[in-house]
DNA sequence: TCTCATGTACGAAGCTGTTCGTAGCTACAC
DNA sequence: GTGTAGCTACGAACAGCTTCGTACATGAGA
């Protein structure tokens, strides 16, 4: 029996390290740890196998799959861009907001400054919202 | 030149567990230990022990100031709920969406099922801040 | 073929967060 | 006055995150 649980459907939120690869993944595409090691060094400055344990992690949490059939392996996110931030918003409002997206949407929206065309967009994502679901 | 840094205005994001006690604070305002352990006990046991030493930290982080001028020393939170709320959006807006917490509700929304009257509240505040801010 | 640049695997250190046990102090009841 | 319940302080254990050094494997070029 394997100490490991069952793999569960939702890979965990990722930590700091964890969403900065991630980025780089969402924006290049499948990538190998060299490719994923020089997009971060430029901001700034890590080890290259700091960045092969942190994805080694990442596969373990599924949070990346990789394709071992190269020599150098080629990594990708299991999760989309939107779906991560999604979670990372819905840990937020749980957290914080008694797990109401809405009133985290209040609050945020009440403490910062926004532009009239900011508003209007959200005006205008309001409005489908309305007509989507009547 | 002092090698620490002076202290800064905004104490730093809660911790879960701080938030916990944060929670109670605002609920309850100023507390003994005791109150506070008794709060949290009744949701999920918790030592007292554990309370006091998480609470000290607070003080460290300033999170927390505390009145030792009885035996029971009596905790309050130096930040108001609303302004730890608002951080703790700022940082996910930072982390997440580029700094913008515009684009985080936007995601938000588009994320997350909502009532007529939740989108109408949204709606007003829109309104407010649109007039609030020509 | 042999070398070495480049790759993966892995252990471990340093840090933070969380939890709690233990020691020691003190006000209050008796 | 003395005992004790209840308080604070503190150290330490454990887990997760992040970083990197080292060991070992291997393919490509001389």
């Amino acid at each position: 029996m394997p100490k490991q649980m069952l793999r569960q459907p939702k890979p965990p939120r990722p930590t700091n390290a964890e969403f900065q690869i991630l980025r780089v993944l969402w924006q290049r595409g499948p990538s190998t740890v060299r490719d994923v090691h020089d997009a971060l060094d430029r901001t700034k400055p890590v080890g290259y196998t700091t960045v092969l344990k942190l994805l080694q992690i990442m596969i373990e949490k599924s949070l990346v799959r990789r394709d071992a059939s190269t020599r150098s392996h080629v990594y990708a996110a299991t999760a989309s861009e939107a779906a991560t931030r999604r979670q990372m918003v819905t840990d937020l409002a749980k957290r914080a907001f008694g797990g109401s997206t809405v009133r985290l949407v209040l609050h945020a929206l009440a403490a910062t400054p926004a532009t009239a065309p900011e508003l209007d967009q959200i005006r205008k994502l309001l409005d489908e919202k309305k007509k989507g679901e009547p």
